[in-house]
DNA sequence: GAAAAAATTGAACGATGTCTATTTCTTTAA
DNA sequence: TTAAAGAAATAGACATCGTTCAATTTTTTC
């Protein structure tokens, strides 16, 4: 067959992205599979090739829809929100990764190769989603430390990632822990309270 | 070509960790493959699979030979010293992940199918490098706070692996950390002043 | 309406993990 | 000593994967 007209490229595009994001969120980025994509969609391996140009690009692609997503997800938790605003934070960091479990680890399973950064896209998904935290640092943090808020963010943000790491990935089964979430929140609160915050 | 008696079923195992750990070290995770490895040790992929029985299986050995260099390097690091000896494990941690980086990250890229649970070997070897931590933390608690010493210890690894594995993936780097070190045993720092130690 | 450009395909390629029938060697037993 | 039993190693087949590309068909352009 040669060329169609049945979609735009962008139809096409958002096509291959929204059966790739479901693909990938039932079976996982080990199981992944461009074919099977491209299967589903009625189309041929090839297109998918000449849409995003390899399967690392279409990956990062896919990887940034789930930013999307828990940008959203995260926005919406903390919408109306008054007190605990960053306990909330917390949950919402665990109950997306736990929800979107295989989308949300493909995040860190998947890699580009060694010397090749992610687009600016994809850095800019990864920055707004840390802005979140950075603004409910801020607001928390005494006058004046203000300064403090990106770094402290960051750091926040590395622990409760390892904390919600090792709930996914069975570490901390392994280690007798059955409350991670309070673990995390417990780091936090450490954290904040060395800043007079809290 | 049938049997053979170069080596013995115990020699042949270790060939193949040694050979597999080499491969592994060097190429990492995602280009790892079992083929190339009996390539490389004079043998066919078939040998493989009797000694290990499958790729799992045989990824879960080699993932346990990086958690028993990595408990020997830990160890390494704290022998004879006196002061700052968990800044010493956190640094021993980074360093460890960076200079074996390759191994290091294969032990959370591999994941055994759902539902299947690593062997209780496996386990053991986590709980070993774990038990560092605890006895660590357990000297620095305060007299009557020993039963805190295993939940603080899971979660300040927590947090530690969360700090390291932004180092190496990169986030840190996009979120412009410069120092993913320093920021882990500060955020240790702040757990332990919580309990008044440090 | 012809030429140029764009899009789509499917076959081919070299890998991978996995499995099995077969061959070969070692061990056991008569 | 020799034949049968058992264990170990292999080659090859299978289905899959990402990747590439010549060929084909449609659309666009002039």
């Amino acid at each position: 067959m040669g060329r169609r007209s049945d979609h735009s490229r962008e139809e096409l595009r958002e096509l291959i992205l929204e059966e790739g994001h479901r693909q990938l969120s039932e079976v996982g980025f080990a199981r992944f599979s461009a074919r099977e994509v491209a299967k589903r969609i009625g189309y041929s391996i090839g297109t998918i090739y000449n849409v995003f140009g390899s399967y690392d690009a279409l990956l990062l692609a896919l990887n940034g829809r789930t930013l999307d997503v828990w940008l959203a997800f995260l926005e919406q938790r903390l919408a109306g929100r008054e007190e605990r605003r960053l306990d909330a934070a917390i949950e919402a960091y665990f109950d997306f990764a736990l929800g979107c479990r295989h989308a949300w680890t493909a995040l860190y399973d998947f890699r580009l190769p060694e010397g090749t950064p992610p687009s600016q896209d994809y850095r800019d998904k990864v920055a707004a989603i840390t802005g979140v935290i950075v603004r409910e640092i801020a607001a928390i943090l005494p006058p004046g430390l203000g300064g403090e808020a990106l770094p402290l963010a960051r750091s926040l943000l590395a622990s409760v990632h390892g904390h919600c790491f090792f709930a996914l990935n069975g570490t901390f089964a392994m280690l007798g822990e059955t409350d991670p979430v309070g673990a995390a929140k417990a780091r936090v609160a450490d954290a904040l309270a060395r800043f007079g915050a809290g």
